[in-house]
Formats: structure tokens, C-alpha cells, sequence
RNA sequence: GGGCGGUUAGCUCAGUUGGUUAGAGCACAUGCUUGACAUGCAUGAGGCCACUGGUUCGAGUCCAGUACCGCCCA
């Protein structure tokens, strides 16, 4: 396997000097994996680890499938994705961090789970755009295009990507990719050109490509054809003109009072008109159809045809004809037998055929021609005209529909297959809903139009000789003869067009891997297994590559497609630079870290849906490390000196596991499943959901606060401490693992901190998945009544204006099944409630006999009372409160007592909802009883 | 014109196959330098689930329609 980048063509840089490195912060200590026993900064500073962490995963070849660190199991089906290659002229923005962020995320949990796993990185030579920045460069330096020349502007470009490259390359670095760097591709890698002839000449041979004369869109901006993908439909406010064309006599002379008027939005074409037509159900229709009209300024003498294309309801329902300017003329013109005459040059400006106005601008053109038929009186109206003009993606140029004689890839056997293929399910779309945009589309498709008359590019592998006769050829020497003639090759030319980008993107999931070339990795990985980008380029991206994939590399190219909103301002704008709304991903990564950047993204993704992004949210991620940051100093700052600093992880003895460790336990296999599903369902914010949940809601609110005092507790056996010590060791441990792929720097270096068993690898990314535990419910529900009682406790105690830090006695009356638990919890209760001495009764009669007057306090199945000082306002805000719960519990009772008293649901519904309603009933009529008999006594 | 999506707390969003009292973060209020964390802790307030009708014992959830917002295609 070829372990360096490829840039063969690159003319400018060695070889050597493109082995990827981490361009950001330079480390500034050593990554402390090997010293489990150093003390953690107090505050998380993502800045002063992650570059080193990013070196460290580099220096461990461990993003390649079969690089030296991988643990990959070459048994298991590997993981597979080919990176939409991002425009190389560009800079990343949100959206491209995105991209890489759910890729990696998909990536990282493959790769734990031990599947081979390829995210093969590349870089678009985005022909249209890339010409597009370098002309305005060169502008500066007072050079054009022509002025260069081909050959010397090609060097230009060259020289330009290889500092584009470098500053997108290292932005993939900053957020965290772990691609596979060893297989870096970039689409004029001679790989992809030779992939490019290869294909294209097959799909020559095969008839399905053609060469051919065709109206395409023209951009007289870019000067060259572009695709009906990148014409943006512009709703135009126009004007409609209506024109005479004057009859001709017998004698072939304009008649002065005789005159048919058409209406046409463009009068320029005027000058390239070869007939006017009318439907056939017109009643002039008789008087007019085989008359001959005079074409105003190039006199030119043209019939009157009848055909039913003409739309009776527009304008004067005659219409001019511009076989060469307009899709439904040039139709109407074939029918007719009418010549296209093309009046226009490729900078937009009239050309010879224009008569009077060849050399001026088109929109120049116009105005000239409306004044001259003013100015002969053959100008009959104007009037506002609402139209949709097709602008130039690129350069907001009006496209002009030309005649021109161009390469085309015929798409029909192509799209069915690709129908196929999604249809049959080999290739799934999710979110599903998009599933009906691709039909649509895929059923409505053209042929498609692959030359471009630009530089930057691959070039078309067709050859002319003099006779016309064309000859295609995959050698990148070219033919040695033409295939019609025979004449030698030094009398042929070449094409001067370049493709389409989208051409060698659509080749891209298996010329990557070495195709046509029957390659290691082309067997490994094609097909790919997830093609993730967002759902704008559906149609750029994931229709070609299904097309040509299916095709040409005889399988569909990925298993699934997995489409992403857009990333949207605050308002729901689209970040762009002209709105001056973006947010630059490295600025927030300076400021808030990798990690925080990659939670805020995910945590607002869902499939197929945009997010509104704010900066705020960053602070949520970063907070969100912080915790986990803290939790883990915690943890190892709370050691039992009888476990060695760097004693070899091991799973807590159950026997001697209190109800807090097994709940710990047992909520972090309840996120192992979770995870689980929602990584399965691509549901990606659901991973960070539950994570962030159960990380600080469950295991730093309750696992840890519940654990310091049994950790604190002098008076339990050694083991004991070592188990809940353990216990919180392990359950980090797992929760390292799953945050790891939204968060990987963090959780690396937290990682590196704990201690881990004999098996584990040295570095977090390649280590196991965990697998799901077990649950236990019942402690669960027993958690759940402390937990509850905690918070009912300090809710009296906060509504009732009790000094925080005051410790009070408070009685409990605890029912037989929980007493154990609560003994054992005892001495945290107390800490966290702040309840001393915490003093437990069986039943309430009993809590009610022994407990000094107080706060009384109903939690669930338990029953309690803060024994207050004795002050004049505490009984009336005690009195309120009460008052206040009996209500809230007054309502639910007769919502679920109107339900039961209902027949139809007793009788229909089912027998668990049924019992659980009745359960209800009891449970609320018993607390509320227990609260009255308080606010009572 | 055709298609798709959205409408849930002030803001950003969750809400599994319909089933107890609709949740979270931020913001807000009150109180806390409690030995991991003030990038924090505790407590609280805040909701006609856009609207109308239907299906159902039961609808934020399913169906039909309406309104508004956004996107795609022509």
C-alpha cells in the first residue's frame, strides 16, 4: 500500500515535502498517556492539548485501516467512506465542519467496534470556481486568461492550490479528522485523469457518450457551457415587447400596412429569427400560414409556419422563432425545417451574423434595437412581464441558450439503473423523505452536458482529424491514428474542452481506490458503505456518483446516503461572506475548542434538517468538557491510597457494591444502549443527548456526590472504598468511550489519565467499544425514591427560607422494601440534604408518634419531616407550600378518576394502562391524604 | 404551478410504535466561594404543543383541511 500523498502532477512541489503534518499549535508538553499518575490542570484548556493529541494519533498511524496502530479486524466488514472532496480554492466554512464532523463521528465508532475502517480524504479541483478566484487574482496583476496563455495559466493555478491545499488540509486537522492521510486524493491526482479517459471512453464505445450539436446554457461571464444543475432559476421582472414583422407581397416586398406582431423579452434575438409561428387552431392560421415575413435589420425573409407548441394565451399568440436561442424554437425550427443561426459571440457580444449591431453587448444590442423599431414605428407596445431568467451559478450572469456542438453523457440507462438501486434498497437514503426528490429528479433527467470550455480540468480525450472523423482514446499519449481514416496522429487534434468537475467527482467513490485497475483496495472498499453530505448536492454529488458508480464500477458506489441540513445563521439565514454572517470554524475552535465546536454542531443536527447556529452554543460544548474535565480530576484526585497509581484497571467485586455503584452501573450500560440505537439510526444529536445527561445530570450530580462519602468514610472496609472507587473509574472509562467520537481531543487526554486494563491500547481511538452491561431496575427504582426524596427535601427547605447551610434533623418514614438502601445511603443522604441526625421510622404513624414538629415533606412512597427551628413565618410558607401540592395533586387525581370512571376506557383500553391508572388513583389519593393529615397536625 | 419541510417555554431544540402530570440547554428569578468544576451548585417561575375539524376509551403524536415561515423543482 502506498503510504505518501499522491500529487503527481503537481509541477511545482516535491514530492517530500507533502507528507502531512499537524499545522496548528505546537505541543507544548507531552501528551501524558504514559503517566497516569500526573494531575490534571484545573481548568480545561482544549488549546494546550489538542494539537498534541492530533501528533499523537499521526505518530500512531492509526486512522488507516492498515496502518501500524490500527486494531483493526480485517474479519469484520469494514467501514467505509469516501470524503466528499471539498473545493480546494475554498476555505472551510460551518458547513464543511459539519460534514467532517458527523463523518468522523461515524468513523470513530467504526473504528472502536474494530471494523476495518477507511475515511479516504480528497481535494476538488472545482474547475468553474477555481478559474473563477484565480481570474480575479491575475486581474489584480494587471494578466488575463489570454494574456497567460493555457499553459502558463495552468502553471498559475498550480502554484495557487498548493497554498489553498495546504490551508484546508490543516483545517480538517483542526477539528479533528481522522482520515486516513495515506491515501490523500486530490481530482487531478493522475489517478483520477486516467479514471477520467477510462471511463469516459467506455461510456464512448458503449454509445453512451455523444457528440453532438445542442442548445446548452452559456455563460458569457465564464465563457463556457454549464450544466441545467448549475443555471439558478431567477424570478425576473422584465418587460414583454411587442414587435411588427411586416408581410411580404406577392413580389417578395414588405408590405408598409400589413404586418403580423409577435412579443418576445429578448428583441436581440430578433436578429437570429428564421420564422414566426402561430398555432394551428389560430383563426389567421389560414390567412397567414405560408406567408413570409421580413425580419427587421438583417432583412431577412422567413415563413409563417403553424405548430402547436405556440402558447394561444401569451402575448399577440404568434411568436418569433430563434432556432438557435431557444429550446421550444429550435424544436419548433426542426419541425419547420428553419436554420439556426447563432447571432451571438462567446463574450456575450453580437456577432457577424448581427447585422448592423455585431460587436455591441448583448443588453446594449437590445436597446439599440428597441429605439430603431421605434424609431420605424415597428415597435407596437411594452409592457411589465414577470419571467425567470436562468443566472450563472457562479457569476450571476444571464445564461444565454446557444446552439453548440458538445460532448454529452447520455443519462437515461444511467438514471434507471440508479433508480434501481434505491428502489431495491441496495442503497438507502435517510432521511427517507429525500427519497421522492431523487425520483423526481432522476425520472425528469437530461442528457448531460460535460464540456466546459475552460482550462483548469480534465481534458477531453477525443481527437478530430481533418475530415471530422473522431477518435477517443484512454492513452494519455493520445491515438497514434484516427479510427475512421487512419491519417497519423500528428495531423489530429485535440478537443480543447475540459470536462465537467462533476465528471471525475461522479468516478470519485472508485477511482480513489485505484480503478480501473483491478486494486487491493478497489476490492476492500468500493462499495463504500456511507456517503455523507448535505442534502444541497444530492444531485451534484450522489446522482453522478450512483450513476457512474453503478455503471462503470458494476455496484452501487455506498449502502447509504445520509443527508444533512444546512447550517443556517441565527435568523435562518444562509452564512455567506457577503452577508458578512459566517462563523469561522478555527476562530471558534481557538476560542472554544475542537470539541465544543464538534458538540454544538452535532448536538443540532438531526437528518435532513438545517440548524440555526449561534455562538452561544459553543459555550454549552466546552462547559460540557469542562465537567467531564472536572469529574475526571475528581475521580483520580479521590484515589484510596491502597490502589496503586498505576494498578491496571478491574471491574469492581459486585459483592461489595452498594446500591449507589450498582445504579451507577447500571445507568451507564442504560447510555451504552442508548448510544447504540441512536448511532445505528444515525440519530447523531441523540448520542450527545443522552451523553450529556448522563454524564452530568446521573453520574456527576448523584453518582459522584453519592460516591465521595463512602470514598470519605473511613469506617468501611478497604475493599469497599476500592469498589465504589472503582466503580466511578470504570464507569468514566465507558463514558470516555462513547463521548469519544463527538469529542475526541477531551476525551483522549482524560483517557490517558485513568487507568486502564493489561488488553487496552495505549490511545483511546483505538480502543474497544463497550459492550452494553446489565441493567438492574430494581436498584434503578430505588435511586430513583432517594433521589427523589433528596430533591422534595430541598425543595422544603428552599420554599420554606431555611438557611442553606443550615443542618437540620429530619425524620423519615421509609417502606420495608427500601430500608436497605437507605441505610446504606444514609450518611449521603444526609450530606446532600443537609438532614442531621437523618433519623429513619417503618411507617408514618410512627414518623408521626417520634418526629418533632417541622416541614413536612411527601416523596412519592416516602414520607418525611424537616424538624425546623421554630419561627412565626415558617408555618404559614410550610402551611403554602402544602396547600400548594395538594392542589397540583388534586388535579392529576381527577384527571385519572374521570378516566377510570369512563367505561369505554376501562373496558378498551389496555389492561396495563388500565391497572397503571389505578395504581395512580391510590398513589395520589394516599399523598394527598399524607399531606392534609401534615397541614392538619 | 408541483413537491418537501417547519410551526412545542423568551431563544434553540427533544419528544420512540398514540397511553400516567409535555422535557432539556440557554436566558430569567432566588439562594450558595458546600474540598472536582462559578466553564460551577441548589431551588424556582415559565407551555391553548399554529389553527379548525375528524379517527380513538385516549391525540403534541394518526388523518383531512387552513394559516404563516423556509427550501427544492418547473
Amino acid at each position: 500500500m502506498p503510504r505518501t500523498s499522491r500529487w503527481y502532477h503537481d509541477p511545482v512541489r516535491p514530492l517530500d515535502e507533502r507528507v502531512v503534518s499537524f499545522s496548528g499549535d505546537r505541543p507544548r508538553r507531552r501528551c501524558g498517556a504514559m503517566s497516569q499518575s500526573r494531575e490534571l490542570p484545573k481548568a480545561y484548556v482544549p488549546a494546550e492539548f489538542e494539537g498534541a493529541i492530533y501528533e499523537r494519533w499521526l505518530a500512531s498511524d492509526v486512522f488507516a485501516p492498515d496502518g501500524a496502530g490500527s486494531r483493526a479486524d480485517h474479519s469484520k466488514p469494514p467501514f467505509i467512506i469516501i470524503q466528499p472532496p471539498p473545493n480546494i480554492t475554498g476555505a472551510l466554512h460551518l458547513g464543511h465542519a459539519l460534514t467532517s464532523t458527523i463523518e468522523d463521528v461515524m468513523v470513530r465508532h467504526a473504528r472502536m467496534t474494530g471494523r476495518p475502517t477507511l475515511w479516504l480524504p480528497g481535494l476538488d479541483h472545482a474547475s468553474i470556481a477555481a478559474q473563477f478566484v484565480l481570474d480575479r487574482i491575475i486581474a489584480e496583476e494587471g494578466e488575463t486568461r489570454e494574456s497567460l496563455g493555457r499553459e502558463r495559466y495552468l502553471e498559475r493555478m498550480w502554484r495557487f492550490i498548493n497554498t489553498t491545499r495546504e490551508v484546508m488540509l490543516g483545517q480538517q486537522r483542526r477539528i479533528g479528522a481522522s482520515l486516513d492521510w495515506s491515501r490523500l486524493r486530490f481530482t487531478m491526482d493522475e489517478g483520477s485523469s486516467r479514471a477520467v479517459r477510462e471511463a469516459f471512453t467506455r461510456l464512448y464505445r458503449e454509445g453512451l457518450a455523444y457528440r453532438t450539436e445542442a442548445l446548452i446554457n452559456w455563460c458569457p461571464g465564464c465563457r463556457t457551457s454549464v450544466s441545467d444543475l448549475e443555471v439558478i432559476a431567477t424570478p425576473t421582472t422584465g418587460t414583454l415587447w411587442t414587435v411588427r414583422y411586416h408581410l411580404l407581397d406577392e413580389a417578395g416586398t414588405p408590405d408598409a400596412d400589413r404586418w403580423i406582431s409577435v412579443a418576445t423579452t429578448r428583441p436581440e434575438t430578433i436578429l437570429g429569427d428564421t420564422g414566426v409561428a402561430i398555432h394551428p387552431d389560430d383563426p389567421r392560421c389560414s390567412a397567414l400560414a405560408g406567408r413570409r415575413v421580413r425580419v427587421p435589420f438583417v432583412d431577412r425573409d422567413v415563413p409563417i409556419v403553424a405548430d402547436d407548441a405556440v402558447d394561444r394565451a401569451f402575448g399577440t399568440a404568434a411568436v418569433k422563432v430563434t432556432p438557435a436561442h431557444d429550446a421550444t424554437d429550435l424544436e419548433i425550427g426542426r419541425r419547420h425545417g428553419l436554420a439556426a443561426i447563432d447571432v451571438m459571440a462567446d463574450d456575450g457580444t453580437m456577432n457577424a451574423n448581427a447585422g448592423p449591431y455585431a460587436g455591441l453587448d448583448r443588453f446594449e444590442a437590445r436597446r439599440r434595437i428597441l429605439e430603431d423599431l421605434a424609431a420605424r414605428a415597428d415597435l407596437e407596445s411594452e409592457r411589465i412581464h414577470e419571467l425567470v431568467l436562468g443566472r450563472c451559478q457562479r457569476s450571476n450572469d444571464v445564461l444565454e441558450p446557444r446552439l453548440k456542438t458538445q460532448w454529452f453523457v447520455r443519462t437515461g440507462p444511467l438514471a434507471a439503473m440508479a433508480l434501481e438501486a434505491t428502489r431495491s434498497g441496495r442503497t438507502e437514503i435517510v432521511p427517507a423523505r429525500f427519497e421522492k426528490v431523487w425520483e423526481h429528479w432522476m425520472t425528469s433527467i437530461h442528457d448531460w452536458n460535460v464540456s466546459r470550455q475552460l482550462w483548469w480540468g480534465h481534458r477531453i480525450p477525443a481527437w478530430y482529424c481533418p475530415d471530422g472523423h473522431v477518435t477517443v482514446s484512454a492513452d494519455p499519449r493520445g491515438p497514434s491514428a484516427c479510427e475512421a481514416c487512419a491519417r497519423p496522429s500528428g495531423e489530429l487534434t485535440q478537443d480543447p474542452d475540459i470536462f465537467d468537475t462533476w465528471f471525475s467527482s461522479g468516478l470519485w467513490p472508485f477511482s480513489t481506490l485505484g480503478w480501473p485497475d483491478d486494486t487491493d483496495d478497489l476490492r476492500r472498499y468500493y462499495p463504500g458503505t456511507v456517503m455523507e453530505t448535505g442534502y444541497d448536492i444530492i444531485f451534484f454529488w450522489v446522482a453522478r456518483m450512483m450513476m457512474l458508480g453503478i455503471h462503470l464500477a458494476e455496484d452501487v458506489p455506498f449502502r447509504t446516503v445520509y443527508l444533512h441540513g444546512l447550517v443556517k445563521d441565527p435568523y435562518g439565514q444562509r452564512m455567506s461572506k457577503t452577508k458578512g454572517n459566517v462563523v469561522d470554524p478555527l476562530e471558534a475552535i481557538s476560542e472554544s475548542g475542537a470539541d465544543a465546536l464538534r458538540f454544538a454542531l452535532i448536538h443540532g443536527t438531526s437528518p435532513g434538517n438545517d440548524q440555526k447556529f449561534r455562538a452561544e452554543r459553543l459555550d454549552d460544548g466546552r462547559n460540557f468538557a469542562n465537567k467531564l474535565w472536572n469529574a475526571t480530576r475528581f475521580v483520580l484526585g479521590a484515589r484510596p491510597p491502597t490502589i496503586a497509581p498505576d494498578a491496571p484497571r478491574t471491574s469492581p467485586d459486585p459483592a461489595r457494591l452498594g446500591p449507589a455503584e450498582r445504579w451507577i452501573r447500571s445507568r451507564a450500560s442504560a447510555a451504552v444502549e442508548t448510544v447504540d440505537r441512536a448511532l445505528a439510526e444515525l440519530q447523531f444529536a441523540e448520542v450527545t443527548r443522552t451523553l450529556y445527561e448522563a454524564i452530568w445530570s446521573e453520574l456527576c450530580d448523584w453518582g459522584l456526590e453519592l460516591a465521595k462519602v463512602r470514598l470519605a468514610d473511613a469506617s468501611l472496609p478497604v475493599a469497599e472504598r476500592e469498589a465504589t472507587w472503582w466503580t466511578l473509574a470504570d464507569a468514566l472509562d465507558t463514558y470516555l468511550r462513547l463521548l469519544h467520537p463527538v469529542m475526541p481531543f477531551v476525551t483522549e487526554e482524560l483517557w490517558a489519565a485513568l487507568p486502564r486494563t493489561a488488553s487496552d491500547p495505549d490511545l483511546l481511538i483505538v480502543a474497544d467499544w463497550p459492550p452494553a452491561g446489565e441493567r438492574d431496575r430494581a436498584v434503578e427504582a430505588d435511586l430513583d425514591a432517594v433521589i427523589g426524596l433528596v430533591g422534595a427535601l430541598r425543595n422544603a427547605r428552599a420554599e420554606g427560607g431555611i438557611e442553606a447551610a443550615a443542618w437540620l434533623p429530619v425524620h423519615v418514614a421509609v417502606p420495608a422494601g427500601l430500608a436497605p438502601t437507605f441505610d446504606t445511603l444514609a450518611p449521603a443522604i444526609e450530606r446532600l440534604a443537609r438532614a442531621r441526625p437523618l433519623i429513619r421510622h417503618a411507617t408514618g404513624d410512627a414518623l408521626e408518634a417520634n418526629a418533632p414538629a417541622g416541614l413536612a415533606v411527601v416523596a412519592g412512597e416516602l414520607e418525611a419531616r424537616i424538624v425546623a427551628p421554630v419561627d412565626e413565618a415558617l408555618p404559614e410558607r410550610d402551611r403554602a407550600r402544602l396547600e400548594k401540592e395538594i392542589a397540583e395533586a388534586e388535579v392529576f387525581l381527577a384527571a385519572v378518576r374521570a378516566r377510570l370512571a369512563n367505561e369505554s376506557f376501562v373496558a378498551r383500553a389496555p389492561e396495563t394502562i388500565v391497572s397503571g391508572a389505578r395504581a395512580r388513583e391510590a398513589e395520589l389519593a394516599e399523598a394527598i391524604d399524607r399531606l392534609r393529615a401534615r397541614l392538619a397536625g
